[in-house]
DNA sequence: CCAAAAGTGTTAGACCTACACCCATGA
DNA sequence: TCATGGGTGTAGGTCTAACACTTTTGG
């Protein structure tokens, strides 16, 4: 059974190198069945979205979301929907908060419950639901016309996550488990929206001894190959019991 | 008529100069009738704690909170909640984030909405209800026994806090209007559990330009008084346009 | 005149900013 | 050998940390 006034919302943010985007799905897609574990449970969204039709806009696009089942909370819901996508148990999860407007959907109140994700692009999305076409990345700056309030959640989230990064090592998750110090920045400067100074911004990342050398490089890129590191939670917990302050 | 399973908490903090405390209730007192504006709510409430005793332990207590009603989103209800219990329009507040594991209550799922708020220590708490006894401030560091998840909350409510202080002027809403210097510093230190040098945060404060010297001076003090400062938010939002980073 | 808290300045070291060129690699 | 992005050092300024004594007020 599921909960018909409590869903989950995820706002699964993934970076290219050069854009962050986020994952959204087309509405009626909610509706496939390999999704649900329970048979009983899709049945009963099925038969809550004849009665309550998402949205009168067949193209829009919304997030990645369902009812919560009886048996879960939020946060192992959202672990659920996360691994359903990504065939990963350890994705990068926070709560935003809870959005709950007596109207924000038709028909029905409905609570829910918003998280962000952070996606590394090294895993393929949508590995157990191959067939599915309609999910699509989108630029955080172009978004296409989306459902409810979705809007107002993608952007809460973005701001959640713009002020995490700053102050904590989170970023790392949207990047290859080995990266460079090249794209590092880029994904700095893409999700602040600022210009850094290379020698700057190495020096103080260096500088934090926050980062394990891996002592490889790239192979196959048509210019000087960069080293690649990786972040190391044990080494970030260590250097803050000692009073590092983790700020960019 | 409310939603039997969605509440707002509210973790309200006070500062009285030296401890952060947090205000709570005796559970019953979730009953009080001026609480509710509407008669038919404050009957589905009375029947609800009928079928669901909130706490086998009568003496345990809880945070000021309760349903919300269909009509009103959690935002609004937690202004409710503040309004009647400091008889402030523009109390600060935040929501902390949604607590909804299955069992958090017993016999009844209930998703709760937490909020934080900070209370000015000018206002005095509950006009509108004097005669209310089983109310009370406790220190953060030595709480009483408290129902459900509420100790969970607090800490969680708490840990944001101590976030949102050290990189937002937030902390002067826990202060009165106008406060001096060694009021501030006290109240990071006892926030934050850290001792700081007074010359150095004095020229940090004053540094940023923040405040504004109200050319007042405390009276009635068996030692030297003190300068009085306002916060203004206004210069703040313009600071921060400049570039301003505020950093404790 | 005493007790209590307010208020203040300097120095050494750390960190930040601005800035331009050579290096390694594959095509 | 060219195009592409990787990688580096320095100097000047600003911020931070550590530290002790004088001032003002009321009782």
């Amino acid at each position: 059974m599921i909960l018909e006034n409590l869903s989950v919302d995820c706002v699964i943010f993934g970076f290219d190198g050069a854009n962050l985007n986020v994952l959204l799905w087309q509405s009626e897609l909610n509706l496939i069945k390999e999704f649900y574990r329970d048979h009983e449970d899709y049945g009963q969204v099925t038969e809550l979205f004849k009665k309550n039709p998402i949205s009168s806009d067949k193209n829009a696009w919304g997030l990645i979301g369902s009812h919560v089942p009886v048996d879960e909370d939020s946060d192992e819901h959202a672990k659920y929907i996360l691994s359903t996508f990504t065939s990963l148990d350890n994705v990068f999860l926070r709560q935003v908060k809870a959005f709950n407007e007596a109207n924000r959907v038709p028909f029905q109140r409905v609570v829910t419950i918003a998280y962000y994700a952070l996606i590394n692009p090294d895993y393929h999305i949508m590995k157990k639901m191959d067939g599915i076409k309609s999910l699509k990345w989108f630029n955080i700056n172009s978004m296409p016309k989306v459902i409810f309030d979705h809007s107002n959640i993608i952007q809460e989230a973005l701001e959640k996550l713009r002020e995490e990064v700053r102050y904590h090592p989170v970023g790392f998750h949207l990047l290859p488990e080995k990266f460079t110090l090249t794209q590092l920045q880029n994904l700095y400067e893409t999700i602040l929206d600022v210009e850094l100074d290379t020698r700057n911004f190495r020096k103080k990342i260096l500088n934090m001894k926050l980062l394990v050398d891996t002592e490889q490089k790239q192979i196959n890129v048509a210019h000087r190959a960069a080293r690649l590191y990786e972040f190391n939670l044990d080494i970030y917990k260590k250097l803050v019991k000692e009073g590092l302050n983790f700020r960019i």
